[in-house]
DNA sequence: ACTATATACTTGCATAATGCAAATAAATTT
DNA sequence: AAATTTATTTGCATTATGCAAGTATATAGT
């Protein structure tokens, strides 16, 4: 069995770094990375209720619904009641979320690129084609994340 | 200019994942997640000081003298001194944090090459090459991590 | 319909993590 | 030999975290 932890690690590493510098130089105090991940997360899925996020990030619930509370004073996210189920509330991005989130993707997106263009094409192609199907197979894989033996 | 973040996040955030549930199963209260990277990394560097690996995980330094002091407290890493600079602090790990690490490792690696098992061999050899091939270009960018425009 | 149970979210509280400013200590420069 | 730089630590205030308990709404069992 060959050491794989490694690459993933250390791009999973670099990776967090990018995003890091990325969503301070675009918006300096305004969000934190784990923030951002929430903006991210809710413009992604459809009319998400809190659990949905939550649990797509693999946060606790009690931390999530307060960091909830932190970007909706802020401005970025709205909350909404669920139209059947009184318990569940909507998240959604204000246009000023949505304005950030737009910032941060640009921003991350320019720095990849900036990377992957030291590629070739080919490589490049490659190198797409292979995280998609990785995750693919993470998504897959139901014994994901479940102690061994 | 694609959108390659969605990519990129989702492998990082379910590799996150991955690591945490593992860093659990294996090692249970004894290191959180930011732990098992800092075990990770005086492990992988050769007689590094706290900077190296500090600037490596790109902690705050202070936070990461911190989180040293807990380490060392636990019995996982040794603090040294530099053989000709007395300011410098030389970080190794011992016998109990080499086992804690490599428990760790043993976990993860059996997780992802669950994850990859699920793909031809083809596909297998072609993403692990595209990782490298990744943070390869990722360590040659000069430009990354650096504010657009 | 009525009680019991389950689900969704919030709040109390204690602990851990974070980072800036300042302190200490040991080189290095001037 | 004083001034500056480098490496690490500590003070302190802020933020993040998560368990336990609380509130509110929905669903199930009788």
């Amino acid at each position: 069995m060959e050491n794989v932890r490694n690459m993933f690690q250390i791009m999973s590493r670099n990776f967090g770094l990018l995003s890091e510098q990325c969503c301070d130089s675009c918006c300096g105090q305004e969000v934190s990375l784990v923030q951002s991940h929430i903006l991210y997360e809710i413009n992604r899925q459809h009319n998400p209720s809190m659990q949905d996020i939550a649990v797509a990030l693999g946060m606790d619930i009690t931390t999530f619904s307060r960091q909830v509370k932190t970007l909706t004073d802020k401005g970025f996210i709205k909350k909404s009641p669920h139209p059947s189920d009184q318990r569940i509330t909507i998240l959604s991005l204000t246009p000023e979320g949505l304005t950030v989130e737009n910032a941060i993707n640009l921003t991350v997106n320019t720095q990849l690129n900036g990377v992957l263009s030291t590629m070739s094409e080919f490589e490049r192609e490659t190198v797409l084609r292979s995280i998609q199907l990785f995750n693919d197979a993470m998504k897959r894989s139901a014994t994901c994340c479940v102690p061994p033996k």
